[in-house]
DNA sequence: TATTTTTGCTTGCATTATAAAAGCAAAACA
DNA sequence: TGTTTTGCTTTTATAATGCAAGCAAAAATA
């Protein structure tokens, strides 16, 4: 068995790879609110701290979920984008929004719902495809 | 925002609430192997600490998403059953399954892939049901 | 009935993960 | 030429998890 994961099981081993408690997050938040530098990660509304933001960054791009890229314009500022690996974590991360909106609201009555999940669950594969695609033209504007 | 909860995003807010590294292995474990006693989950595959099981049969308990019972014929052995709530978990664990089995075996030669993740793939809401009809099909026999 | 084994835990201690706060160098800006 | 911003690192504290042992009540066995 590999040290990094717990047993042979698909469903334990995707948990051991991004069921901490950041990773899923700093991604969700560069999928669906565009964020991009590590200033901009760092002030989502989840504030993470720096020290965990850059060591789940690091982490994020060794599995190959991220990758790190300089703008030509701009010495300083890194940018942090999917990759297709990364992208490919859409599915589990519709499936929390969907269980989230649906089964959280009891407990946790601040829980943002003007979102459009209705919608989403009516064709959650229609929607992987969308979000991708957004994602993908919002990524291609900012490199030009 | 409720103490528990990091902020209002429904994808957050349900990893707060099941995103730690055991709930869902436990929860999977229960539904896919019809592990229901302490000693069953305590030797499973991934090996969970018993003081750690302990902590999070008592928090899946207090949450909903298992109740515990005890059979009338035993008076020393629980069973831990999962609610309704537990199984509205099935459509984020089939995602983590069919996410780990596409994109893990790179990295873990040992994934088991005896599974029927490539049918499951075909029709995931049908897969939902017959996993839930399943798991509910042999409660009800185990209760007889 | 007496003894052994099993079950379902708890306790104590070690290690790892996360958090909070401060600091800091290089680049960008004024 | 300061001053601010960015992208971190460092330090120290707390929380989560892991490991090993222990233990009482129930069940199984002799």
């Amino acid at each position: 068995m590999n040290a990094e994961f717990r047993c042979s099981c698909p469903i334990t081993s995707a948990i051991d790879m991004i069921g901490d408690k950041w990773s899923l997050v700093v991604i969700k938040n560069m999928l669906f609110f565009n964020l991009k530098t590590f200033k901009e990660l760092s002030e989502a509304n989840e504030k993470i701290a720096t020290n965990i933001l850059s060591s789940r960054l690091k982490g994020l791009e060794e599995k190959g979920f991220i990758s790190k890229t300089k703008p030509s314009n701009n010495k300083k500022t890194n940018l942090y984008i999917l990759t297709e690996k990364g992208l490919s974590l859409i599915p589990i991360i519709i499936e929390l929004a969907i269980w989230g909106d649906t089964n959280l609201q009891n407990v946790h009555p601040s829980l943002d719902r003007d979102n459009p999940i209705e919608y989403i669950k009516l064709n959650k594969e229609k929607f992987v495809g969308v979000f991708k695609n957004q994602y993908l033209d919002n990524v291609a504007e900012i490199t030009l």
